[in-house]
Parts: C-alpha cells; sequence; structure tokens
DNA sequence: GTTAGTGCAAATCGTTTGCAATGTT
DNA sequence: AACATTGCAAACGATTTGCACTAAC
C-alpha cells in the first residue's frame, strides 16, 4: 500500500470520529480545509480501508453505509428513527454462532451483525 | 385497502416462493403472464404490503431488498458468497434482547435481523 | 363521481468506474 | 520509469416519484 495524503486524512476522520461516518460525512468534513477532494476517492479509500482491516464496513438497513475504526469484535445498534449507529459487545452470540453452524453448516460473522430497532432517546419523544 | 389484481397476483406470487424474492424477481415472474404489469407498481405494492404487515421486507447488505411472506418471528441467514437468504429461528434472542433493553434503553426488533456469512454450500467449494 | 391504484418515464440516491493527469516509490 | 492514486464526470443499479389514465367502490 502506497502513501497518500488523502488516505491518511480519510483514515483519521474515520478514527477520530465518535460518530460512524458515511462516506458523505468523511467528504464533507475534509473538503471544508481539502478544497480539491473529490467524493470517488473517499469511496475508494473507506472501501480499500476496509478490505485491508484497517476499518469496519457497516451496512445499514435503508441507509448508507458507514464505516467504524474499532476493530475489536463487536456489534451495532441502529435506530430505525434517527439513523444512529452505537457500538454494543454481545459476548452470548458465540453459542448462537456455534450452535447454527452445528444446525446449518453457515458460518455467521457475528461482528457484522446490525441490530435494528428504536433507541432510548427516540422512545421517549 | 382497495382490491387490485396486481396487488393480488404480486403478494402470491411472495407467499408462493419458496425463495425471498426481489421486487425483480416478482416483476419478471408475473411478466410472463401480464406483460402490461409496470415496475413501479411491484415496488408500490411490496412497500404497502410490507406496512400493512402482510408481508416481511428484509434488507440485504449489498443486494437488494427481499421480501418475505412468513409472518411468524424469525431471522435470517444472508449468504455473502452466492445471495442466498433463508430462515432460521433463535428464541435465545429475546434474553439477549431483554438484556440490551435494560443496559441501554434500545428495543430491538429482532426479526428484522440478517445474519452476514457463508452458507455450508459455498464453504464446500 | 370520487379516489385508490396503475403504467410509464423521468428523477433520485448511493455508489462505482473509465480515463487522463499526478504523486509516490 | 513504473505504477498506485487522484479528480472529474459519466455510468450504474435499486428504488421512488409525478402525472395523466383506469379501475374499484
Amino acid at each position: 500500500m502506497r502513501y497518500s495524503k488523502q488516505r491518511e486524512l480519510i483514515l483519521n476522520t474515520v478514527l477520530n470520529n465518535r460518530v460512524h461516518p458515511t462516506a458523505d460525512f468523511v467528504y464533507n468534513f475534509l473538503r471544508e480545509d481539502n478544497p480539491g477532494l473529490s467524493l470517488g476517492t473517499v469511496y475508494r479509500n473507506l472501501n480499500f480501508l476496509a478490505e485491508n482491516n484497517m476499518l469496519k464496513k457497516i451496512s445499514v438497513p435503508n441507509g448508507s453505509d458507514c464505516f467504524d475504526g474499532t476493530l475489536t469484535d463487536h456489534q451495532h445498534l441502529v435506530c430505525v428513527k434517527c439513523g444512529e449507529v452505537s457500538d454494543i459487545c454481545i459476548p452470548e452470540l458465540i453459542n448462537i454462532e456455534k450452535s447454527i453452524f452445528d444446525k446449518t453448516g453457515f458460518s455467521i460473522n457475528t461482528s457484522s451483525l446490525a441490530f435494528e430497532g428504536i433507541c432510548g432517546k427516540c422512545k421517549k419523544k
């Protein structure tokens, strides 16, 4: 992997952001200081970094994919009202993973799991 | 809800198909006998039927949404190699659901869960 | 007759890609 | 010099939408 300024900026934007940014977020965030940056470059780098295990790509139902700099095994909660994506760790999934494999031969990647639901904040409204 | 021939055909296509059909599948399947049918109508009806709890809409990571006529609580396994979507029932999720709610206030809809992974057939190759 | 539902084509959204120019090694 | 990476704009696939027409009630 060859160095590039853009890649460094893009990776750091994901790593330093408590939120789970989308490509569009990264693009607009960096655009302020880097007017020449292109959206294609952001997509290319986010995907490239995810393929090289420097980021995780999170599929969001009915929404843009977003990216996560936390590489340790964990899952996500996606609020269907406000779209917020938060981290959660559910160790019990290991057992479920194993029993599904034994029953069906299907090997789950539990760390790709996104639970849909309604977050506490949205429920209060 | 007013009756329409198209709606009836579309609903039946999902109900009578062991696979979890996408809008495009339903469209092409019905097109043979109903040349006038439009893709917009298929989308409109599938979404409408899902909103009215006559079908379930399943978000497939990196793929087209698909639909499921089985309304009882269950989850899905999505193979990232071949794209196959299969049904599975994981009763243990009730406990996980409850403990996440107690910890975070987030209420999960477990029946929207799609586990990504590799199915038995694809692994053999 | 009113209005929900349709077909069609255009529009939208998120994302990817081809290509010539540029940057890194 | 070789080739990875970029910016740009065009292309893409899935889905939605506006509108005039048709069908259900």
